[in-house]
DNA sequence: TCAGGTACCGAATAATTTTTCGGTATGGAT
DNA sequence: ATCCATACCGAAAAATTATTCGGTACCTGA
């Protein structure tokens, strides 16, 4: 017997493609904080308080909402204690842990290649753009 | 010599960690079109014509970004023809060639998965939010 | 009854990314 | 001189995601 209420997510003007796997790794798992739950979760952080003091460069409120949508959609699961003081735990489903060999990959090419990208990130030039064609850019073909 | 220049890049205001390997990872190769443009030149598109035929979900001015912030990472490199018409061949650097098993993995993970994702996504509610507390919610711990 | 720790939530706002729109430039063919 | 296909680009707008702010609720010990 509960109250209840459910906020509506909010709807997209774009669909997007769920038959593509890119996509839909992305949505499960490509949020800007979710590898970094999932990884705290992975290495043994359990409780939300535990998380909110691991992960200190976002908010309380932004790991809340990233826990949740991670529990809706299977890579977590979540076990509420009815004790004192209020617990909650919450684990990698099986689903979850299929998602670690990748956030290593993902990791291990990253730092691999993160000196050059700092460099041109600093650079402060995103794109050569603005350049207006004339001088040759690089060998010739076609 | 050449007339040129240099339009500067979007200023983020809140600063990215780029001594981490996913955030590098997904800085590089994380938008939303790029998995698809480095997928699709790994099949043997090489033109911008090519790909604006090949990809008809976004429209050219999309792809001619992503390609260039894509050479300006070091994923892909370009090669500019004089004769006519205009031609241009972008190819894979071998970083980029180190992109593609990771893009792999992500699509098998999303293929594996999707059924159960659609199925959720469609459900139209992204988190069980709102939901006041109450019943309980699974097994008790703590 | 009140403070204190834990776990949440909604709504507004800010930041970022993606998309649209309307251009420029080149060289050959007509 | 105009048109075509190719390859680009800037700026504004729209869409999406992330963050901040200010709450509620539960239980217990002081």
């Amino acid at each position: 017997m509960g109250t209840f209420t459910l906020k509506k997510m909010y709807e997209r003007k774009i669909q997007e493609d769920l038959d593509c796997g890119i996509s839909v790794a992305m949505k499960v798992f490509g949020a800007k904080w979710k590898p970094c739950i999932i990884d705290a979760i992975s290495r043994g952080a359990r409780r939300p308080s535990e998380l909110h003091r691991e992960i200190t460069t976002t908010s309380a409120r932004v790991i809340d909402m990233q826990l949740s949508e991670l529990v809706t959609y299977g890579v977590l699961s979540k076990k509420t204690g009815t004790g004192f003081p209020l617990c909650v735990e919450y684990s990698l489903t099986p689903m979850g842990e299929s998602i670690l060999p990748i956030l290593a990959h993902l990791s291990a090419w990253g730092l691999k290649n993160k000196e050059v990208v700092k460099k041109i990130a600093q650079n402060g030039q995103e794109a050569p753009a603005g350049k207006k064609r004339s001088w040759n850019e690089l060998s010739t073909i076609c």
